[in-house]
DNA sequence: TCAGTTATTCATG
DNA sequence: CATGAATAACTGA
């Protein structure tokens, strides 16, 4: 399990890497001391194959584009219904939204809406995994992991307009 | 209409 | 058993 940097406009991000994948992205700290750094090892060839697919892809979501690629995720860390729920949502395109019923609806359980907001809040892969594009039924935000301003600029780049936006 | 309250539902720790 | 990034129905302004 290694830790690695990405540098983007909005701060420096922290990704975690496994043999498997991306396993982790942590939003920027505010004052977070970068002492841990690169967190000592080394990464592979292969990791660092991974991080550079992910800091394409990150900076194309932080611009409110499509990325092109992803690198393989490793999200042996949820449980089965929130793997089922994180591989929904990235089939959610930018500008697109979804209400956490509708998830819950195209997971054939229509009523677990509740429990789909569990399950995003627990992803470990925000914005590549756009847990942002999901508002409440009125079309409202809704709650966030990274902190809603996160939630409200990623929308506002995307040219999606919620219910007081 | 609309803000607040209530009953229901479901995965998770 | 309690709780949450929910929702629809209900209630009294």
């Amino acid at each position: 399990m290694n830790t690695a940097h990405i540098h983007t406009p909005d701060g420096v991000f922290a990704a975690t890497f496994t043999d498997h994948g991306l396993a982790g992205l942590r939003f920027p700290r505010p004052s977070q001391s970068l002492t841990k750094a690169a967190s000592g090892n080394a990464l592979t060839t292969k990791q660092a194959a991974w991080l550079k697919t992910t800091e394409r892809a990150l900076l194309a979501i932080l611009a409110g584009r499509n990325p092109r690629a992803l690198p393989p995720l490793d999200l042996k860390s949820g449980t089965g219904f929130q793997q089922e729920v994180w591989r929904e949502l990235q089939a959610i395109h930018p500008g697109e939204t979804r209400s956490y019923s509708e998830l819950a609806k195209q997971l054939k359980r229509p009523l677990a809406a509740r429990a789909v907001g569990s399950a995003c809040g627990a992803n470990p892969v925000p914005l590549l995994i756009p847990c942002h594009r999901v508002l409440a039924a009125n079309r409202r935000l809704g709650g966030f992991s990274g902190g809603l301003d996160w939630k409200r600029q990623l929308l506002k780049r995307e040219g999606v307009a919620w219910d007081g936006a």
